[in-house]
DNA sequence: AAACTAATTGTACGATCGTTCGTACAACTT
DNA sequence: AAGTTGTACGAACGATCGTACAATTAGTTT
């Protein structure tokens, strides 16, 4: 077996390797800096400024304003998957996966992984009602989003409608991050671990469907 | 009796009159392009552009673009006010009321007051995590709310935690308002009346003390 | 009719925006 | 060693940003 073949993928040029981790530089500080001031407050001199680098050259690995918004965006995603959702697979789906994967969201807001707290939050609301690709893409890994919550949630028995559960319990954590940025209020998550334990005791009772 | 005397108030200069008026239009579209752009998107010579009058007629009326700002979240929020809270006061204090407050919230935000959705839904997002004396008025007229719905909250007897279910209904209706806007999901607001019926329901039970 | 006042306008400014271009230099290929 | 490729740079572009200020228009007061 010759060595290190199956490790060093295939390109082994300085270059670019250069380049690629540069790249991912400039993609951290553009989500920190995105999810406090939009992903239009955003500039590429800032980026550049910020970042020691010449503004041409932070121009240069995307080509446009829109493309760097939308490697932003992904490289936000990946960030948030590997910090909320992965952490939750250790265990098998059902109530525990959900727990974890509630309790993971709320640490990842908390923490403030993001200095604006949770990047998905800022830009959702900043593109919202915009037409656009920025605005499809950030749709779609909320659309991604939404389907997991609910997909572990249905994999609970008791569970009478996944969709209605996943939509409350998003809303307890959306509604914690947007009161603990806006009014520096830590009790805001208490409060959503509350709701979220509370609605779950809920809906592992007969009373859940005798309430309609 | 003279006759107006009571009705025009003590002026009745033309001119300020007119000026008055002119920035009335201004703020009503100042903050429909801020629902969707945001405040710092919202810029002095778009809106003049819009408008059909000058940029140094515009600016002339604030004086720096912050004070724009400012007067934008405050001309929202009388707009807020008259459409969400007056309506609900036609009630006593109690479940009534505080059911048409919860309606009416979802009516503004359903019904496009401001064409992108809640404008507080957009600019609290937008300002969270700045510093500076627009976030600082946002977050007031957020608290103010709040405390408001505590208050209608805490006005029916059976409420054990007037906070704790505030939250969880506040957050159901921002919650159909981002799914709304970003998906274009009518059925969000159906999502979040079921969530607010089952919750008030609970919260009349004695469950609601029992589940601790 | 003249003097005054308030709202609005036109012109201009410095700064910053996204973008384009030619160039410099390091790293890889032949 | 010569040639090619990829990253980063500096300078400049047209456009737009917020802001300043003098001129103009419209309405009120004397």
């Amino acid at each position: 077996m010759v060595k290190g073949a199956s490790v060093e993928v295939v390109k082994v040029d300085g270059r670019v390797e250069r380049g690629e981790q540069t790249r991912r530089q400039i993609l951290r500080r553009a989500a920190e800096i995105a999810s406090v001031e939009g992903l239009e407050g955003l500039s590429i001199g800032r980026l550049a400024t910020e970042l020691e680098v010449s503004k041409s050259g932070v121009f240069a690995h995307f080509g446009s304003k829109e493309e760097l918004q939308l490697s932003t965006v992904r490289a936000a995603a990946a960030i948030f998957v590997r910090q909320v959702v992965e952490p939750a697979l250790v265990e098998p789906p059902g109530r525990a996966r959900l727990e974890l994967l509630l309790d993971g969201w709320l640490a990842y807001s908390e923490n403030r992984t993001f200095p604006g707290g949770c990047f998905f939050y800022a830009v959702q609301a900043e593109f919202d009602a915009r037409p656009g690709r920025v605005r499809d893409s950030i749709a779609g890994f909320g659309r991604e989003w939404n389907s997991y919550v609910r997909e572990t949630v249905a994999a609970i028995p008791e569970v009478a409608d996944p969709d209605q559960l996943a939509f409350e319990l998003v809303a307890f954590l959306e509604m914690a991050n947007a009161q603990s940025v806006l009014h520096d209020d830590p009790h805001a998550y208490e409060r959503a671990r509350v709701a979220v334990r509370n609605r779950l005791a809920q809906a592992g009772t007969a009373a859940s469907t005798a309430l309609r």
